[in-house]
DNA sequence: CTCCAGTTGCGTACGTGTATACGTCGCAAG
DNA sequence: CTTGCGACGTATACACGTACGCAACTGGAG
């Protein structure tokens, strides 16, 4: 009658918000779709849901900082920044599969910027590719704001087709012909044609 | 004792898939930010939430029909086909600025392909404009995925950043630059751009 | 007419995020 | 020691979408 904690306050001051994002990120880390309830999380600190809410503003603040941590983990660029074009190509790519498999990470960057220190810092290390190789630092900035902006809609459409039915009549077909890793590199192509081609 | 209908049943077969979504379509219409609680929407046809569901899948079924049938009456392209990129450029930002003004059309958008009829229509037309502009047919509908995508997707960063609260440091100011009609523009031209030049 | 089968609407219930109000603990000042 | 106070956890409650099972109604067959 004590280990079952059903009607028994949890440790005074045993909740901090280091320990409720740590959780959260395995829970999503686990499961396959990378969902969670508050509900669920609060079960497994053995904590009332409610609990939560004095270490974290709500449900999105808590997955943006999950989502940072796990994003994180699998970011590493790992190419030369010389050859640009292949490295902006390769995060781009990582990026969108990192989105895919974890929609709800899909969620926190379609509902809410974001702007996690680390986040920033990410984004200067593409912006900073992108300004050695056009020169000028205020077109570095619009062609990685075009370049994610495809990234993360790609990214959208394809979870939101692995999440549906099988294609059956022609038009399904046709937009499901969209959204191929090819597709994705043919797009991202034509942009960064474009990019580097504007300033001659 | 009679008009009231707390427990009394609606008129037998007096709902239609027609009329729940002409009612649902009102009410987005209405609604500023075009948001819709199937629980209201049925307090408007003066019958139980459940109801509904005998002539709607689910709300994203039904939001799905409301907004093709939202975004029928502003699609009217309008320009001469034969200035190809013009073309484009004004149905994306039409299509672009309809998704911002209703976020609850986006998310119709994110979540699930959008395969109906009108739908389907419309993006042959944008096919066309294509194909008559580049030749192939396989580019065109590359082309017209990859304008797609980023269409949606910077509706998606604008929508999310209009519901955000004001910048207040430099990386939000930063991010918030993001995502003018200018740059949209700007992003849409790379594409564009790099559309053209593909073929040589 | 009666009966049956199918269609349509509804009551109840579950799981979700979270607003609000309340109890409870630890600590510092008097 | 006592008193107050801020930080923390919890209970309750609401609105949401919707699964499930049942009730009421209609149209056709016998």
């Amino acid at each position: 009658m004590d280990d079952s904690r059903s009607t028994a306050r949890a440790r005074w001051g045993g909740l901090t918000r280091e320990a409720v994002i740590e959780a959260a990120t395995t829970l999503v880390d686990r499961s396959g779709d990378g969902e969670l309830s508050i509900r669920a999380l609060a079960a497994t600190l053995d904590v009332s849901p409610m609990a939560l809410y004095r270490h974290v503003a709500d449900k999105h603040d808590l997955m943006a900082a999950v989502v940072d941590q796990l994003w994180a983990e699998r970011w590493e660029p790992g190419l030369p920044r010389t050859e640009w074009r292949a490295w902006i190509i390769d995060a781009a790519d990582r990026q969108r599969r990192f989105l895919v498999e974890k929609p709800a990470a899909l969620r926190v960057y379609l509902e809410q910027p974001v702007v996690s220190a680390a986040a920033m810092e990410r984004m200067g290390a593409c912006i900073e590719v992108l300004r050695a190789a056009l020169g000028d630092d205020d077109r570095a900035h619009r062609a990685y704001a075009a370049v994610h902006t495809y990234t993360v809609g790609f990214a959208a459409f394809e979870a939101a087709r692995s999440s549906a039915h099988e294609p059956v009549d022609d038009a399904e077909r046709e937009l499901a012909a969209f959204v191929s890793p090819a597709q994705f590199e043919t797009g991202l192509g034509y942009l960064l044609d474009g990019i580097s081609s504007a300033g001659q």
